[in-house]
This record gives structure tokens, C-alpha cells and sequence, in this order.
DNA sequence: AGTGGCACCTGTGTGC
DNA sequence: TGCACACAGGTGCCAC
């Protein structure tokens, strides 16, 4: 499901019920999603829950014990459900927190492509191995037209696999690749290489842009997003390409195309983007 | 080193 | 109705 905003609208639903509250409970049912689930969660038991961060698309639940970082995979979801709306476990949930307040967090994920780590106290989570080598982050410092520029430079696969690219900047996946090409008006096949100084700029521009305005609309819905609150996003209704193939271009009128690059759907105007020359 | 291909897993939709 | 197949928002490992 979920790329950056997806993921920050998570965050914002969970941290106000977490910061300050203690985590008395970790459950999970055994089955494990990218990599089995360790028996050092135990240890979160009891800790004091200090922040709840993001760095991509990994959440940090920062405790006095350690830090727990949950990635939500392609169709992971957290909820925040209050200790009336408990209920047992559903077939896909695979890992619940519960506070001192009688709040649990559960993570469903059907595809099981999610992820549940701790990092131990006194280990900075941001130099563990999964984010270590993260680029930057597209809502803050360091991202950049001219840091686009010089690192598309020295790229020769596509300006679609680039931008998906976590090393060139974290958090933006199929939908807003697809949605920030077509804003700039490059097509998905021109190699990154040959993105211009001006059309860094576009990029740039877009990618803050669609980001800030999806995290505001609570996130794209394309099949089973929700929010920590069960509200599906709106920012689906806004997509120009994504998932519109056949359909009219909302700016020219003509058919949305779709193509395969690495192994993912690609979607895009074929008159509003022109590959360069 | 950079890149493309595939694997991980389950569900849904489509076409025969 | 049943079956086979393609496809789905992410990431990491492998071989070239």
C-alpha cells in the first residue's frame, strides 16, 4: 500500500497515542513477514515510548528500552484501536502493541512483505543496516534541484527506476513516480542521465509539491490503504496517470498509455511527455 | 559499480 | 463455475 505520505499519515495517526504512554504488551503471531520476528521485541515490554519518527518509509517508535522500526511493505497497515474496540485477531494481523492506556497498534499486512525490527538501547536506529544507506529525505534537508542534478548525472537507467531509487531520495514508489513524470512532463523512458538543469528544477518542484498535497489528503487509496484511523485517502480521486490507462489525459484528451519498466506498471501521457529531442 | 531480474506472499480480477 | 494467469502501492539479493 503505502509510500511516503501513506506512511507519514500513519505516523501523525499513532504518535499522539504513543508518546508518553508505556508499551505493557508485544504479541505477534509467529509467522514472519520479510525476516521472522525477533525475540528481542520482548524487551520493549514495559519501556516508555519517547517519539514516534519516519525516515522513508520505515516508522520509528523510539522507548527508553530501544527502538522499534516497522515498515508497512506493499500492503501492511497499522491500526490504533481502543481497548473497547479490541477484538482478537484477524487472519492477516500479525503484530499488535498494546500501552498502559489500553490502546493497542496492530499491523496487518496480507502479503507478509512488511517488517518489524528492534534496534537495542544505545544502537542509533538511523545506522542500522536497513537505513544506513538511505538517501535523502524529499521533505528535508539535503534534497535539492542542483543534489537531483548531480546525482541523475551519473545514472543511465531510467528517470522512472531513479526516482524510485532509495539511494537518489527515499519514499517515492510506482504511484508518485508515475504522478511527478507526468507533472514535469519527461517521459518514464528517458534515461536520468539526460535530465536537464531545468528539468531537475520541474522534478524537485512536483515531488515536494504532490507529497506535501497527498500527506494533507490523508494519503492515496488505490485498494486497501487506510489511515491508523480506518479513513481511506482521498488523494486517489487527484492521480492523473496512475492506474488511467486507456483513459483521456486530463490535460490533452489523449489515451494514458501503460508499459512495463522493471517489473512495475508504468503509466503516462504520451504527448505530455516527451522523451528529450 | 551499476543495472536488470527475480524472489518474497496472498488476494483479486480477467479471460477462457 | 473453475481454472490459469497476470497483476498489485516495496525491498533485497543475485548474477551479469
Amino acid at each position: 500500500m503505502p509510500e511516503l505520505p501513506e506512511v507519514e499519515v500513519t505516523r501523525r495517526g499513532i504518535e499522539p497515542v504513543l508518546v508518553h504512554a508505556r508499551i505493557e504488551r508485544i504479541w505477534h503471531d509467529g509467522k514472519p513477514l520479510r525476516e521472522p520476528f525477533s525475540p528481542e521485541l520482548k524487551k520493549l515490554e514495559g519501556a516508555a515510548v519517547r517519539g514516534v519518527s519516519r525516515r522513508a518509509k520505515y516508522i520509528l517508535i523510539l522507548t527508553d528500552k530501544g527502538t522499534l522500526i516497522i515498515h508497512l511493505g506493499m500492503t501492511g497497515h497499522l491500526r490504533v484501536l481502543t481497548a473497547a474496540d479490541y477484538n482478537a485477531p484477524g487472519k492477516h494481523d500479525h503484530f499488535e502493541l498494546t500501552t498502559d492506556r489500553g490502546v493497542t497498534i496492530r499491523l496487518n499486512d496480507i502479503r507478509r512483505f512488511g517488517l518489524v525490527i528492534f534496534i537495542d538501547k544505545g544502537l542509533d536506529p538511523l545506522q542500522s543496516p536497513r537505513l544506513r544507506d538511505l538517501g535523502p529525505e524529499p521533505l528535508g534537508e539535503g534534497f535539492s534541484p542542483e543534489y537531483l542534478y548531480g546525482v541523475l548525472g551519473r545514472m543511465k537507467k531510467s528517470i522512472k527506476q531513479s526516482l524510485m531509487d532509495p539511494k537518489v531520495v527515499v519514499g517515492i514508489g510506482n504511484i508518485y513516480a508515475c504522478e511527478v513524470l507526468f507533472l514535469s512532463g519527461i517521459s518514464p523512458f528517458c534515461r536520468a542521465c539526460k535530465i536537464s538543469r531545468e528539468e531537475c528544477e520541474k522534478l524537485f518542484c512536483n515531488i515536494v509539491a504532490i507529497l506535501k498535497r497527498s500527506i494533507s489528503m490523508g494519503g492515496t487509496t488505490i485498494r486497501n490503504f487506510s489511515g491508523a484511523d480506518g479513513k481511506m485517502g482521498y488523494f486517489v480521486q487527484d492521480l492523473y496517470v496512475y492506474g488511467r490507462r486507456d483513459q483521456p489525459c486530463r490535460r490533452c484528451g489523449t489515451l494514458i498509455k501503460a508499459a512495463v519498466q522493471g517489473q512495475r506498471s508504468t503509466f503516462y501521457c504520451p504527448l505530455c511527455q516527451k522523451l528529450p529531442e
